[in-house]
DNA sequence: CGGAATCCTTTCCGATACTG
DNA sequence: CAGTATCGGAAAGGATTCCG
């Protein structure tokens, strides 16, 4: 019941509290960024760099903000090569990897039901209107 | 693959604006409380009310925003009575119905990792101290 | 190459007031 | 009860710059 979050009564603190967390980490993956990295990191390993040319349209400053955020949560690992240039791989964790399946089904169901969409989104607008 | 989007090349323009609409549909629902309203919607119809009151957290204004979306994307279906006080009911429909699968396997994700992630935020900021 | 900080614009979102 | 519109603060997010 993720829908759920905290009251502030005193006696299900414990309860409350773990709803509200998961409420704060399912608020930290429901987001477009968070999803598509974990798309693109399905295939493999990928680098920084490889990661910003994969997921079109996401800027130097949101790949790194999200990637902080996923590795703090544990769903991916960060590795440093300390070379010159330095070298960043990015891996899913099995939390991650775990995940992705999920984010996949979400990426099938886009693609399942874009005509539908589309269709829908031709009629609204055009549907609710007055009677007379 | 919703990772790509769309680049300026005329050639492919039916596969870029696809990808483009995919894309689209899929920052649309990768959302916070558009997944939490279809999570919601997942045990059958709902009044408006009802939805606010089911969805913690969630304000007045997100909740129509959300909806009204979620209506032209054709995922739920909005039923008015025109009764006094008036009666607004929202069902999803078989395209909501089918992401709500997917939403319900995130959630699940959600409360299988729990632990597992507050684990992994311990960790982080103690872990990459400097050695020496 | 990857990261962090800065600046600045855009979007989000809650509060409020008004309508039917 | 539900919906729309408006306002203002907060947060998101893009562009740029400097660092290792």
């Amino acid at each position: 019941m993720v829908t759920k979050q905290f009251r502030g009564s005193p006696e299900d603190a414990d309860l409350t509290r773990a709803d509200s967390l998961a409420r704060e980490i399912f608020s930290d993956i429901a987001n477009k960024w968070a999803l598509l990295i974990i798309e693109a990191l399905g295939e493999g390993t990928l680098r920084f760099g490889e990661l910003r040319k994969e997921i079109d349209g996401i800027s130097h400053k949101m790949l790194t903000q999200n990637l902080r955020m996923m590795e703090r949560n544990g769903l991916v690992e960060r590795q440093v090569h300390p070379t010159v240039p330095p070298r960043v791989e990015y891996t899913l964790t099995e939390p991650g990897a775990a995940l992705r399946a999920t984010v996949d089904a979400m990426c099938d169901w886009t693609h399942r039901y874009l005509g539908d969409i589309e269709a829908s989104r031709g009629r609204f607008g055009s549907g609710p209107a007055a009677s007379g």
